[in-house]
DNA sequence: GTCGCCTGTTACCGACTGTTACGCATTGTT
DNA sequence: AACAATGCGTAACAGTCGGTAACAGGCGAC
């Protein structure tokens, strides 16, 4: 059906260990930052699937029959839903590390699609297997719910955003989480390759595409970033802080400044 | 500290099985009814403890170490966090067979407060014993799964509402849901007896009171409820449900039907 | 009883966001 | 090379929601 990708099993697993290890957000836990690796580490005794993905590949599509959670092993996934009206909106941004498809369990499908933004190499975990190894492995029990716990946190943490922040405070969040799981990843936090289009962004915000290109013009405008279309240099993050924090005393302050 | 509940050890469990199981909506999965039930029933070798709130006694707080998470058994309880500048934010409303406390495995400390609104009878479950169960019951393993994944539904779906209904789409989805659970629960699904003041129902939806009030008020005009204070009556399910998929048509539609 | 406090309702105004439209650059196709 | 399609930036307009305020009702303290 939609597995047109590529199939490669294995006898324990290759998860790629080189992110740096030095988590640049001294107050973020550090289950956070990749709770996919944890679980990985403790699974090494049954054959793991590697699934490898390419640019718009899915790898699970909404309502399909669940049996395995994934792991991100590298590359960039978005997950998101689709309503009965035809609109897609933007459900989350995957980096290495991530773990998707848990919200399956309840009901035994997937409760969205996840496609991949670039070519992926994934590591599909056979959920009945966690359940057998789970009764002689209370560590990997404890991670699973970690990683579930973890989940719900930052939900709840967007969805506070979501309904408190105006249009610009979103943006500024958007660029600050983004940037923090960058960081604790390896890849640069400041220079940030996004993958989404404005109204991929504005759909997991809840704003439309132009509010997002306004905004992003006008943190340009104030010196907090700099745009070249996908390409986001931050250069000011404790501005961005204000005006997640103070949306309105940093426009204003960021436009005297600029006068 | 902050315990000044009645606590009273048992051996065995008494989880009230008297909710009256027909459930009102077929469209919902089982196991979204009232997640805390499985677990209880699966829990029947070990004490748990049971607590009982009156009003205004908190389950936990913000920061308190987590060691069990909680199934409410009877009650009501809602869940708010407080933002640095003061801001109280409500995350949720609970009834008989939510669980709560999920949230708090991850970092090992709880995320939100949690308020009874009413006396609560409260099952408290020693994180650390449901592991121990958990080897050699993996039902037990599976369905604290089941609870996790539906929980991140749930926010999920919230999460949408939030970003894409208007006011009045969101209020009367917020209308729906809670008929929705009041019915699974045997309560009635269209004399809701609301717990919260206008400012927390709208803390949750992202809205001001005002709004809230307004949104209440407009409903009633349009005969889709009757309102009393925190007495709401569902009169025009179908109205409501036309608000949430097409609200500026439902708005229009009542109108006219109105003069 | 009266006062003060809290909850809730309603009205008015202003700010913010969505809508619509247009222009531009890039990419890939014919 | 010309073309369409897509992504992106900007501007004018309109609608929605929040801020402020005034008022009513319930309730407990004094």
């Amino acid at each position: 059906m939609h597995m047109e990708s590529a199939i490669s099993p294995r006898r324990g697993i290759a998860f790629n260990p080189c992110w740096s290890g030095k988590a640049r957000n001294a107050t973020q836990a550090p289950t956070d930052a990749a709770p996919g690796s944890n679980i990985a580490r403790l699974i090494t005794d049954f054959p793991i699937t590697h699934r490898r993905l390419k640019m718009g590949d899915f790898l699970f599509r909404a309502g399909g029959e669940f049996s395995s959670f994934y792991v991100l092993n590298a590359g960039f996934i978005r997950t998101f839903s689709v309503s009965e009206d035809g609109q897609e909106r933007t459900v989350g941004f995957h980096l290495r590390g991530d773990i998707l498809g848990l919200e399956a369990i309840a009901t035994g499908t997937y409760g969205c699609d996840a496609v991949a933004l670039d070519v992926c190499d994934v590591l599909a975990i056979p959920y009945d297997t966690v359940i057998e190894h789970g009764s002689r492995n209370p560590d990997l029990v404890r991670e699973i719910h970690r990683a579930f716990s973890a989940e719900i946190r930052s939900d709840r943490d967007l969805m506070l955003n979501l309904s408190n922040l105006p249009a610009d405070g979103r943006v500024a969040a958007f660029l600050l989480e983004l940037s923090q799981r960058f960081g604790s990843r390896g890849f640069s936090a400041t220079e940030l390759q996004l993958r989404l289009t404005r109204q991929e962004i504005g759909s997991m915000l809840g704003l439309k595409l132009e509010t997002v290109s306004r905004a992003f013009s006008r943190f340009a405008k104030l010196g907090l970033i700099s745009v070249d279309l996908r390409q986001i240099v931050l250069r000011d993050i404790d501005g961005l802080r204000e005006m997640v924090d103070h949306p309105l005393e940093a426009e204003l302050r960021g436009a005297l400044r600029a006068a």
